[in-house]
DNA sequence: ATTATTATGATAATGAATTTCATAATCAGA
DNA sequence: TCTGATTATGAAATTCATTATCATAATAAT
C-alpha cells in the first residue's frame, strides 16, 4: 500500500500535478475503501480522517486516478457513478437489485468470444462493460414464493 | 405497424390509460425513428409532424413503452439515454466512439455462458448488458497510424 | 352531454457532475 | 529558507438530464 502511493505520487509529480494533503487523503481512502464505492460513500469515509474534504476534491481526484490508469468508472444505473480500483485483473459484475451486493466474475471464454464478434464486424474494441442484474442467492431465497406468499 | 400501433392502444386502455394525439404522436414517431435515439432526437423528429409536444411528453411516453414492454431504455454513458424498440430479439451492442455507430450483435454462445457465470454463483439473472466500445471498420481505418500522419 | 379520470405541457425542482474563482498549498530555484 | 510561479482546494454557482408539480385540456364512461 505505502509502496503503491508512492508510486502515484511520484507519477502525479512526473506528469506536472502536485502531492497535497487533500489528494493523498483521497487516494489513500480510495484503496482503503471497499470497492464499487460512490462519491458519496468515500467522500464520508475520507472526512472520518480528514474533515473538511470537498467532495469536488474527491470528484477530481477520482478522475485524475482514472487518468493515471488506477481507477475505472462503473456505473450500474442507479444515477450515481461507482468506482473501483484498476489493481486486480479484469472483471464483469454480477449486480442484486435487491441488496445491492456486487460479485466479480473473470470469464476468458465470454472475452474470447467478445473478440470473435468484434473482429467479425471488423470492429476495434476499445473497452467493454458486462453486468448482468438479478438477485443475488441470499435475497433470490428471500423472494421465493414460499416465503413470499 | 398500424396493427402495432392498435395494439398499444388496446393495452393502455386496458390498463386504465387513455389514447390522446400527443401520445400517439410519440408513438409512432418512436417507431418509425431509427433505433438508439435520444429523447432529443424523438422529440425534435415528433415535433415535425406534431408540433407543440413537449419534451416532457416524450419521457413520460417512453417511460410507458418501456413498462409495456415495447421499448428498452439503453445507457451508452454519454450522459444521456436512448431507447430502442423491444420488438427485435434480444441483442448485445458494439458502440463506435468516433462515429456514434451502433452495431446489434446476437451471440448464443456468449448468453449461454453468461447463464453458467450465474449459476455458479447462485445469482438469479433478470437482465443483462453488454456493449462493446471502440472504434467501427471505417473510423478504425481513419484513425490507422498511416493516415494519421 | 355530463362527469370523472387521465394526459399535457410549461415551469419548477432535483440531483449528480462540472466549472468558476478567490484563496491556499506546494514545488523549484536562488 | 525565502520567493515566485504554478497547481490544488473548496464553496458556491452552473449545467444538464430527468422528474415532479399543477392548472388546464383531452378523453372515456355514464
Amino acid at each position: 500500500m505505502k509502496r503503491l502511493l508512492e508510486r502515484i505520487d511520484r507519477e502525479i509529480l512526473a506528469s506536472g500535478g502536485k502531492r497535497s494533503r487533500s489528494r493523498a487523503a483521497v487516494i489513500e481512502g480510495f484503496f482503503r475503501a471497499r470497492d464499487h464505492v460512490t462519491i458519496e460513500d468515500l467522500t464520508r469515509s475520507v472526512r472520518e480522517n480528514a474533515p473538511g474534504i470537498g467532495a469536488v476534491t474527491v470528484y477530481r481526484t477520482l478522475k485524475l486516478l482514472e487518468r493515471l490508469g488506477y481507477a475505472k468508472e462503473l456505473d450500474f444505473g442507479e444515477g450515481a457513478r461507482r468506482y473501483e480500483s484498476n489493481l486486480s485483473p479484469h472483471h464483469d459484475h454480477l449486480v442484486c437489485r435487491q441488496c445491492g451486493t456486487v460479485i466479480e466474475f473473470e470469464d476468458r471464454k465470454i472475452e474470447n468470444l467478445q473478440d470473435l464478434v468484434t473482429r467479425r464486424h471488423g470492429f476495434h474494441p476499445t473497452a467493454h462493460r458486462l453486468e448482468i442484474y438479478g438477485f443475488c442467492r441470499k435475497c433470490a431465497s428471500d423472494n421465493s414464493p414460499e416465503r413470499v406468499r
